[in-house]
RNA sequence: GGGCGUUUAGCUCAGCUGGUUUAGAGCAUCUGCCCUACAAGCAGAGGGUCGGCGGUUCGAAUCCGUCAACGCCCACCA
């Protein structure tokens, strides 16, 4: 065997006869079911790093549950991401020469279908590469036939339940892919822009200007009113007057509203109905004229507008939004229509898929109202009964419930789900699509008989994914894996998400999805930065897993990832995974070559055998304990310091043979036992390694696995009470730090290891210490140890003197001064417990063992300072 | 503008309802070692007035107040 672990064929071995033995599929049975279902990444995607942690994270999980018993079951699948796949789609046919607009629906959902298929299994392989022990025969997609089915009966059911329902809104409009988007899909982003004040002409005082304030001189065009607060002193004036809109010359009245705030811009606040949130709200309440001067794609269009304002903007007609701002600019400037310009920063709200900046439009659309949905899962979280990890994102969750807003769930798009609702088409030919009335609209499973026409929007792609812990299992199956037992996903999609599978969860199956949802944090490179193409700060996954392997690349992600926090990726934590992993490896090599005798355990072997199994069930109980609280990364630390500190840097040197000597069975079979249940408490975080080695260990059947493994026959709990009272763990650290003590001293007099020293002890010592220390044992009473007296360096461990005879080694001053640091260090510690002790009011009210357990430090100190005093008179009287 | 969170060794973080030998871990650093499991290693060491200030208490990293810095989420000031 090599001194290197070597990954890259193991894995790819490991996970074929994983394959090959079914042992990630799932079927119901009479165990307790454990169920995860992925997030499902973009069908186009390719992994990364955030992938890599929530992946990993889960598959944690599932492992875990699989070894303590339970059916775990992970659905993988895929998502269609609609607006983010159209554009993908379109992207590619444009390089082909290819316009979307010359297609038909039909002809370009076979190009996406195309593409969906070249690319639709690139990331799930890559999982496997990761070692992801998803149940394959169950992978889904959110626009195959089942989760269609569903995704259409789910829009009928709530249609006719009166939840869905279609409307005329002001929604946020993505004019590059000119689709309709939720507020959840806005991003608003400080912009550096200006804030114009245009100069409107009073029509009853001519020469006498109102002055507006506008981000947005462009849309002057769709201008019906300025209005003030009544309150606002300075602008009383322009009560019942009429302005005129500057270039576009339209007359328009001052109107008065308590919405405009007092103190800011100018008091006036131009009103453009159609291409404002608020004005909108305006136009609703004072019912204004809308004057849409935008096209879809946000060009001018100007010829809705009266023939005596079209003919002064004309000029204008077909420009893009921003062209026309500043054009618009020059010609107010030249008209001497701009009183001034200030620097201004505001936030404008970007298309999360696009990045352009979205457009306010009026558009019909299809909601959900979503009061309903609030309502049913708002307390489910806020009691608890599905637990969010960190807690944290409880009050996220809560403030966003508590403002709900309808949600706009119909898509201009072609790649997704087809709204079910159908036009008569002979009425629809009459009335047009806005004016058609309501309850003529037929919303079915299937098309209606006769002329019917389907409506042409698409579904937003999260109108799916909602669904997707539902739909993922047939109604039996539901029974058996729902609710799900764990999510795991990004607070970013908290509200896209999470919150809305909490809604359906209820809705449909009147249960919480998931029992725990465990937020990850974002993967940032070491400087804090997102990880972005752009950046090229994003390492590829798999180019990680072909250097470090995928049992290191799973340590170096999970080592920092407490739940929540953002985790600053660095390769050094893959590397020390990739340490790990030939530790692991080095370890199996010593124990597998040892040479065997049937010769009784020594005493020594003894000891040491007794107190691992103390440390590996003390160890296993934190494991538990922190799982339970999912704190992954802590869980992973403390296995690994048990391994290589306790196990590896101490246990098998207690009981490592000398050279060439042979081990007593019984000693190798009860560290082979060791050994093989730390691989079971490691194997879910790696599961390469820990499944090789658990083979290489003994001879196993035919299709076994370490995950098959009882995990039975291992009672923590009745380990540790044959130690109760701690004896045995407190007397194997008190060896250890007299072995240290010694250890330290030849490091200080550069003694080298093979040299032989003596220790002076009070007591008889264990066999151990000799081993570990290279040393011999004397006691103090003893004519060598008397001998020796003075010309020593010692150490103290609890109260207990220890000390090193060093002959011509020693150097007097150099162990006087450690000593006085030593003795005044402790002096320092009595005299802060002196100081409590002898404060009345302490010893009254502190509780009565902390009040004793200062006594003892008291006592102890004391001890020690005597001990050391000693120390410094016999060293100063040689 | 509201809300939440963070601030502990060079870095990343533990430290639960205040008291457990005058604050812990991993990594990094320094020193010495290739001692036949492992140099992707071993042994040892150094390193923090727990963001500042004030308060409660016999006792504060831990509770309260306040200030500061950073981060995140939400919100219709043109």
């Amino acid at each position: 065997m090599e001194s290197k672990y070597n990954p890259a064929d193991i894995e790819q071995r490991w996970y074929q006869y994983w394959l090959d033995n079914k042992l990630f599929h799932s079927e119901p049975d009479g165990r307790e079911p454990f169920t995860v279902v992925i997030p499902p990444p973009n069908v186009t995607g390719v992994l990364h790093m955030g992938h890599v942690l929530n992946e990993t994270i889960q598959d944690v999980l599932v492992r875990r549950a699989r070894l303590e018993g339970k059916n775990a079951c992970w659905v993988p699948g895929t998502d269609h991401a609609s607006i983010a796949t159209e554009a993908k789609v379109i992207k590619r046919l444009k390089e082909q020469g290819i316009n979307k607009t010359d297609l038909t629906r039909e002809q370009f959902l076979k190009h996406a279908w195309d593409w969906t298929e070249e690319h639709g299994g690139i990331i799930l392989q890559q999982l496997r590469k990761l070692g992801c022990s998803c149940d394959w025969d169950r992978t889904a997609f959110t626009m195959d036939e089942t989760r269609s089915k569903a995704v259409i009966a789910t829009f009928c059911d709530l249609y006719r339940k009166g939840l869905i329902y279609r409307g005329l809104r002001m929604v946020n409009w993505d004019p590059e892919r000119q689709t309709a988007l939720s507020d959840e899909e806005v991003i608003y982003q400080e912009e550096h822009s200006h804030l114009y004040y245009l100069k409107y002409e009073v029509v009853e005082q001519p020469g006498k200007y109102c002055i507006v304030a506008t981000t947005r001189p462009e849309t002057i065009m769709g201008d019906v009113c300025v209005c003030i607060n009544p309150k606002e002193e300075k602008n009383q004036w322009l009560k019942g007057l009429h302005v005129r809109v500057p270039l576009v010359g339209r007359e328009i009245p001052i109107i008065e509203d308590r919405y405009v705030e007092i103190g800011f811009g100018t008091g006036c606040l131009k009103v453009t109905p159609a291409h404002d949130m608020n004005d909108y709200m305006l136009g609703q309440k004072y019912n204004l004229t809308i004057y849409d001067t935008f096209t879809a794609d946000a060009h001018l269009t100007l010829s809705g507008l009266e023939p005596e304002v079209f003919a002064r903007v004309k000029q204008y007609e077909g420009m893009d939004r921003f062209d026309c701002r500043k054009q618009i600019v020059e010609d107010l400037k030249a008209a001497g229509l701009v009183d001034h310009i200030e620097d201004y920063t505001n936030k404008v709200g970007h298309s999360e898929r696009t990045n352009v900046p979205i457009e306010p439009r009026l558009s019909l659309q299809w909601f959900i109202k979503m009061q309903h949905f609030a309502d049913i899962a708002l307390p489910p979280v806020m009691n608890d009964e599905i637990v969010f990890y960190p807690a944290k994102y409880k009050n996220t969750y809560r403030n966003w419930l508590e403002n709900i807003k309808d949600w706009c769930i119909s898509r201009q798009l072609w790649w997704g789900h087809r709204i079910p609702a159908y036009y008569d088409a002979d009425l629809l030919a009459q009335t047009g699509l806005e004016n058609y009335p309501n309850d003529k609209i037929i919303v079915s499973e299937t098309k209606p008989e006769g002329n019917y026409v389907q409506d042409e929007g698409a579904l937003d792609t999260w109108f799916s994914s909602w669904l997707w812990p539902i739909s993922l299992f047939s109604k039996e199956d539901r029974a058996y894996y729902y609710p799900t037992s764990d999510l795991v996903t990004g607070p970013d999609i908290i509200f896209f998400w999470v919150a809305r599978m909490i809604m359906a969860g209820y809705e449909y199956e009147g249960k919480m999805p998931f029992k725990h949802v465990y937020f990850t944090g974002i993967v940032r490179d070491k400087l804090g930065r997102k990880m972005s193409k752009s950046l090229g700060n994003s390492p590829d996954p798999l180019d990680l897993i072909a250097r470090y392997g995928a049992d290191g690349v799973r340590m170096g992600i999970l080592l920092s990832a407490p739940a929540g926090n953002d985790i600053l990726y660095d390769d050094a934590l893959c590397e020390q995974g990739r340490n790990f992993c030939n530790k692991i490896w080095n370890c199996f090599r010593l124990i597998k070559g040892l040479e065997v005798t049937d010769a009784e355990p020594s005493h020594e072997d003894r000891e040491a055998v007794t107190w691992f199994t103390m440390k590996l069930a003390e160890a296993e109980l934190e494991i538990t304990d922190l799982m339970k609280k999912y704190r992954l990364s802590e869980a992973l630390m403390t296995i690994y310091k048990l391994f290589t500190d306790e196990f590896s840097g101490w246990y098998l040197e207690m009981i490592k043979p000398a050279y060439q000597q042979p081990i007593a069975r019984k000693t190798l079979e009860a560290t082979m036992g060791f050994f093989e249940q730390m691989l079971r408490q490691l194997h879910p975080f790696m599961p390469f390694i820990t499944e090789e080695l658990w083979h290489n260990l003994a001879e196993r059947e035919e299709g076994a696995t370490i995950m098959s493994e009882d995990q039975s026959g291992w009672n923590s709990d009745e380990l540790l009470a044959m130690d109760k009272d701690g004896a045995i763990r407190h007397q194997m650290e008190d060896m250890k730090q007299v072995v240290a003590g010694v250890r330290n001293i030849r490091a200080s007099k550069n003694i080298p290891p093979k040299e032989k020293l003596t220790l002076i002890s009070p007591a008889a010592l264990s066999g151990l210490v000799c081993k570990l220390a290279n040393c011999e044992v004397t006691l103090t009473n003893d004519q060598a140890g008397k001998d020796a007296e003075g010309a020593v360096s010692s150490f103290i461990v609890g109260t207990t003197e220890y000390s090193v005879p060093l002959n011509n080694f020693i150097n007097k001053d150099e162990e006087l001064a450690k000593l006085q640091a030593d003795l005044q260090h402790q002096e320092g510690f009595l005299r802060g417990v002196m100081a409590k002790l002898s404060n009345e009011r302490f010893v009254q009210n502190a509780k009565p063992e902390i009040v004793e357990l200062e006594r003892k430090k008291q006592h102890d100190a004391e001890q020690r300072i005597a001990t050391i005093k000693e120390a410094i008179a016999a060293l100063s009287a040689i």
